[in-house]
RNA sequence: GCUCGAGUGGUGGAAUUGGUAGACACGUUGGACUUAAAAUCCAAUGAGCAGUAAUGUUCGUGCGGGUUCAAGUCCCGCCUCGAGUACCA
C-alpha cells in the first residue's frame, strides 16, 4: 500500500481540472483588475499595445483566438517586466453585414450589433484577454461618431474634404455603390453581378496631398514593420518619377498633355492614345467620320467593365479617330487612338505610344499594323519577336540624343522640353484621393448640409453629433439612394448660414474612417469635449505595439498613417507615426484552406475551448508556429497543450519548501537551467519568436520534473524557483494555469502582478562545454572543455585525441583551425 | 505577366556573427501501472549500409554549380509553392 502514499499527488483530487480553475480564477480577476491603465498615479513607464478591433459579426472565432493570443503574450510580458501596459479593445461596430441582417430580420441594426457585442465581450472576458475594461469604445456610438463628423468637418475646413463627381464602381443588381474592396475580380462581393461604373457625386480626403510624407515617414518604419508591408504601401501609392508632354492636335486648339516615365523614348512615339472613357476621346472622336465606330466601341468598353478587362487575354482594341497628333521634338504627326488599354484616371488618361520599349503600346501597334522605331539599341528587333526593351543602352534615331544612355537622355530631353516650353518633369502617384460617402444607413452620417443658396454647409460644431434618424419607417433594403433620404423629418433643415429650407447630405461615412483614429481616442476614451485631450495622447502614443490581419496591410494602416499626420498638422499631437512596431499574426486555416461552413472544414472556438480549455487553445495558438505563419488546425494538437499544461501545474503540487524560501542555496545544475531558461525566452519573446518561448518553458518543466523524481528532490529550493519561474513565464500564454500553480505555490494572486525572474549572469557561466572536435570538417570527437580554455590547450587536447589520430589515418596535418572553446577542425593533407 | 516571400524528418517547427542540422512538440512503436480502458510515466524514432550489440559508416536542409578549413545560413543559375498586384504609360 505504499504504493499509494507515493502517488498521492496523483490522486483524484490532484487532477489538473481547467474548467474548475477557470471558474475559480475569473470573478477574481474580475475583483483585482490587474491590467486597469488609467490609474494618474501609477509611476511605472507605459506601454501601448494595441490589437486590430474587431467587427462584432457574431461570436469570436478561431482567428481571434489566435490574435488575441499573441496580442496578449506581448501585453502580458510587458506588465510582467514592470510596465504600466494600457491594451484596450473596442468593437468596429459600423457596417454592412449589421444592415443586410437587420433587413432579413427587420429589426434594428443597433439591437443586432450590441448583442454580438455583448457576446463577444463574454467570450474575450472568458478568453483570459488582459484587456482593459475601463476604455472600452464602440464607434456606433455617437459619442464615437459625434468626432468623426468633427474631423471632416476640421478637414472640410483646410480643404482635405471635398465633394466631386467621378465614375464609381455600382452594383446594378443591389442598386448601390460600391467600394473597390467589394468588388472582387469585377463582380459584386454579395450578388455576383458585374459591377460597371457610374458617375456619381461623392466625397472625398485628399490622402494624395499626403503621398509624399506617406512614403517618406516609412523610413521610420523599417525594421519595425513587416518587409512585405511596407512594400505593399510604397507600390499602392506607387509614385512615379517622368514628365508631361505637351502635343498639339490637329484641329485643336489647346495642346494635349501625356505623362510618361520615358521622355527620353519621344523620338520613338509613333501614335497617340487616349482612353476610350475620358472626355477628351469623346470631344476628340465628335464630327469626325470615326464618331460612330467611336461611340460602339465606347458602349462596348462601358458595358464590359472590370471583368473582361481581366479575362480577355492581352489582345488590344482601340479605335482610330481620324486625328493627328503631333510630336513636339519632330514635328511628325502621329494619329490618334482611343483605347481601353489606356486609364482615364491616371497621368492625364492620354499617353505617347513608343512600341519599341513598351509592351502594351507594342501589342498595340502589331494589332493595328502602327509603325515601331527603336530609339534604344537593343540585340533583338521588337517587331519580329514581339517583346519590347526597357533596357538601358545608347539612344539611335533621336537627334541630339543619339549616343546617350537611359539617364542622360531623360535629363537631356526634359531640359529640352522645357526650353522650347512643350514639357516639364513631374511625379506621378498611383494613389487617389479617399473616397468616403457611401449610401448606407449603419454609418456614420456626413455632417454637411446642403443650401440651394449657400452649398455645402458645415454642420455648426454645436450640433454635432449629427445622430441618425430612427429606422422606424425607414426601408433599408438597397434603392439606389441612401435610406437617410427618405427620411424627411432628418433630411429637411433650415440652412445654418441662411435659414433657409436645406437638405442633409445622406450618405454615410466608409467605416475605415472609424478605424482610422479609434487608436488615439483610446488613450482618452471618454472626452466629451475634444476627440481626445493631446495631453494624454502623447503620453500613450504612438502604439509601441500592433497586432493584427495582414489583409489590413494596405488600406486600414494607409488611411491610419494619414488620419495621423493630419492630426499632427492639427496640432493634436506630436508624432507622425501611429504605430512603432507591427506584427502581422497569420490566418487559422483548417486542411489546407480558409474556414468556412459551405467547405464544411468549420472549427468552432466554443467546441475547442470545451474540449480542452482556454489555456490549451492559447497555448496551441502561440505554440503552432511563428506568429507570422498561418495555422492549419488540422496540424495542431489542443489536447497535447493541455497534457502539457497538466505536467507543468503538477510540479506546482510537489514543491515542499516554504515561499520565501532562499533560492541561492538550491542546487547549482537546477538554477542553471532555470536562469537559462528565463534568459532564452526572455530573448525569443523580445524577438517574437512565442513558439521558442513554449518550447523553453517545456525544457524547463521537463527538467524540473526530473529534479523532483530522480535528483535534488522536491525540498530544494531550486524546485520552488524553478517551478516559479515557469508559472510566471507560462502566465503570458496560459494565465488560468499559471494563476492556480501561483497560489498553489503559496502566492497571493495575481501571478499577473509578479515580475519577470530576473536573471543571474553568474548562472548562465557553464562550466564546462562540448567541444565539437571535427576531421576534415566531419565530427570525430567531443571533448568537455573548460569555457575559458585557451586556443594552444585546446589544440594539443584534440590532436591528442585517439580518435582525430584513427581518423587522419597517418596523413599530415595541414592546417588546424581552432575556435575555443566550442569547435576545432583538422584539416589533414 | 510583374513584384515580393518561402522550400529543413511522417507532421508543426528549432538552429546569435557561416561552426554538433533536426531544439521543443505532434504522430508512431515498444514498455510500466491497471481486471480493463483512460490518464500518467519510461524508452525509441531523419534515411541507408555493416554488426547479436555497444558502435561504426555513408547520405541528408527543393535542384545544379561556386566561395570556404567549414554552408540550412553567403554567391550564381534553375525548379516548385505561396502572397500581393492587375494594362499605372
Amino acid at each position: 500500500m505504499s504504493e499509494q502514499v507515493v502517488n498521492a499527488g496523483h490522486d483524484l483530487g490532484e487532477q489538473y481540472d481547467f474548467a474548475a480553475i477557470q471558474n475559480r480564477w475569473l470573478p477574481i480577476w474580475d475583483e483585482l483588475a490587474p491590467f486597469r491603465s488609467g490609474d494618474p498615479s501609477d509611476v511605472r513607464p507605459k506601454k501601448y499595445v494595441c490589437d486590430m478591433f474587431p467587427y462584432p459579426s457574431g461570436d469570436l472565432h478561431m482567428g481571434h483566438a489566435e490574435a488575441y493570443a499573441i496580442g496578449d503574450v506581448i501585453a502580458r510580458y510587458w506588465v510582467l517586466k514592470g510596465f504600466n501596459v494600457m491594451h484596450p479593445i473596442g468593437w468596429d461596430a459600423f457596417g454592412l453585414p449589421a444592415e443586410n441582417a437587420a433587413i432579413k430580420n427587420n429589426l434594428d441594426p443597433g439591437e443586432w450589433t450590441y448583442a454580438n457585442i455583448e457576446q463577444q465581450k463574454t467570450s474575450m472576458r472568458n478568453y483570459a484577454c488582459s484587456f482593459d475594461w475601463d476604455r472600452v469604445l464602440y464607434t456606433c456610438d455617437p459619442t464615437y461618431y459625434r468626432w468623426n463628423q468633427w474631423f471632416f468637418l476640421e478637414m472640410f475646413k483646410r480643404g482635405l474634404a471635398y465633394r466631386k463627381f467621378s465614375a464609381v464602381n455600382w452594383c446594378p443588381n443591389c442598386q448601390t455603390v460600391l467600394a473597390n474592396e467589394q468588388v472582387v475580380a469585377g463582380l459584386c462581393e454579395r450578388c455576383d453581378a458585374a459591377v460597371t461604373k457610374k458617375k456619381l457625386a461623392q466625397w472625398y480626403l485628399r490622402i494624395t496631398d499626403y503621398a509624399d510624407r506617406l512614403l517618406a515617414d516609412m523610413d521610420q518604419l523599417e525594421g519595425q514593420w513587416p518587409e512585405k508591408v511596407l512594400l505593399m504601401q510604397r507600390n499602392w501609392i506607387g509614385r512615379s518619377q517622368g514628365a508631361h508632354v505637351h502635343f498639339a492636335i490637329e484641329g485643336r486648339d489647346e495642346p494635349v498633355m501625356v505623362y510618361t516615365t520615358r521622355p527620353d523614348t519621344l523620338y520613338g512615339a509613333t501614335f497617340f492614345v487616349v482612353a476610350a472613357d475620358s472626355d477628351l476621346a469623346a470631344e476628340l472622336a465628335a464630327g469626325t467620320e470615326a464618331e460612330a465606330e467611336f461611340n460602339t466601341y465606347l458602349d462596348k468598353v462601358k458595358a464590359s467593365s472590370e471583368m473582361d478587362r481581366l479575362d480577355s487575354g492581352k489582345v488590344k482594341t482601340g479605335v482610330f479617330l481620324h486625328r493627328y497628333a503631333v510630336n513636339p521634338v519632330n514635328g511628325e504627326k502621329i494619329p490618334v487612338y482611343a483605347a481601353d488599354y489606356v486609364l482615364a484616371d491616371y497621368g492625364t488618361g492620354a499617353i505617347m505610344a513608343v512600341p519599341a520599349h513598351d509592351q502594351r503600346d507594342l501589342d498595340f501597334a502589331r494589332t493595328f499594323n502602327l509603325p515601331v522605331t527603336v530609339v534604344v539599341e537593343s540585340e533583338t528587333d521588337p517587331l519580329e519577336s514581339g517583346i519590347a526593351t526597357a533596357d538601358d543602352g545608347p539612344h539611335i534615331n533621336s537627334g541630339p540624343l543619339d549616343g546617350m544612355g537611359k539617364a542622360e537622355a531623360i535629363e537631356a530631353m526634359i531640359t529640352v522640353l522645357g526650353e522650347r516650353g512643350t514639357g516639364e518633369p513631374t511625379t506621378n502617384y498611383r494613389l487617389r484621393d479617399w473616397l468616403i460617402s457611401r449610401q448606407r444607413y449603419w454609418g456614420t452620417p456626413i455632417p454637411i448640409i446642403h443650401c440651394d443658396k449657400c452649398g455645402e454647409v458645415a454642420v455648426p460644431e454645436d450640433q454635432l453629433p449629427v445622430e441618425l434618424p430612427s429606422t422606424e419607417g425607414l426601408d433599408l433594403s438597397p434603392q439606389g439612394v441612401s435610406p437617410l433620404a427618405t427620411a424627411a423629418d432628418w433630411v429637411n433643415v433650415a440652412c445654418p448660414t441662411c435659414g433657409g429650407p436645406a437638405l442633409r447630405d445622406t450618405d454615410t461615412m466608409d467605416t475605415f474612417v472609424d478605424s482610422s483614429w479609434y487608436f488615439l481616442r483610446y488613450a482618452d476614451p471618454n472626452n466629451s469635449t475634444a476627440p481626445f485631450s493631446s495631453q494624454s495622447v502623447n503620453e500613450w502614443l504612438p502604439v509601441d505595439q500592433y497586432v493584427g490581419g495582414v489583409t489590413h496591410a494596405i488600406l486600414h494602416l494607409l488611411y491610419a498613417r494619414f488620419w495621423t499626420k493630419v492630426a499632427y498638422d492639427m496640432g493634436l499631437v506630436t508624432f507622425v507615426e501611429p504605430f512603432t512596431r507591427l506584427l502581422n499574426q497569420g490566418m487559422v486555416l483548417k486542411d489546407g484552406s480558409a474556414m468556412s461552413k459551405s467547405r464544411g472544414n468549420l472549427v468552432r472556438l466554443t467546441d475547442e475551448l470545451d474540449s480542452n480549455g482556454v489555456d490549451a487553445i492559447r497555448l496551441s495558438m502561440v505554440f503552432a508556429g511563428p506568429p507570422e505563419d498561418d495555422i492549419d488546425w488540422a496540424e495542431v494538437s489542443p489536447s497535447g497543450s493541455r497534457k502539457f499544461l497538466a505536467r507543468a501545474w503538477r510540479l506546482s503540487g510537489d514543491v515542499t519548501s516554504e515561499p520565501g524560501v532562499d533560492s541561492s542555496t538550491g542546487n547549482p545544475e537546477l538554477r542553471k537551467a532555470v536562469h537559462k531558461a528565463v534568459a532564452d525566452a526572455e530573448q525569443s519573446i523580445e524577438s517574437m519568436r512565442f513558439n521558442v518561448v513554449v518550447a523553453r518553458v517545456m525544457e524547463l518543466v521537463n527538467v524540473t520534473r526530473k529534479a523532483i523524481d530522480s535528483g535534488c528532490g522536491p525540498a530544494d529550493p531550486a524546485v520552488r524557483e524553478a517551478a516559479e519561474a515557469v508559472a510566471i513565464m507560462l502566465s503570458v500564454v496560459a494565465p488560468y494555469t499559471a494563476e492556480d500553480m501561483w497560489s498553489r505555490l503559496g502566492h497571493e494572486p495575481s501571478v499577473a502582478r509578479a515580475t519577470w525572474p530576473v536573471v543571474d549572469p553568474a548562472l548562465l557561466v557553464q562550466d564546462s562545454v562540448t567541444c565539437v572536435v571535427q576531421v576534415a570538417g566531419k565530427v570525430k570527437e567531443r571533448l568537455e572543455v573548460s569555457p575559458n580554455i585557451d586556443a594552444a590547450e585546446l589544440e594539443k587536447l584534440a590532436l591528442g585525441s585517439e580518435a582525430v589520430v584513427a581518423a587522419l589515418e597517418g596523413r599530415g596535418i595541414r592546417t588546424v583551425i581552432v575556435r575555443p572553446p566550442k569547435l576545432v577542425n583538422v584539416v589533414p593533407d
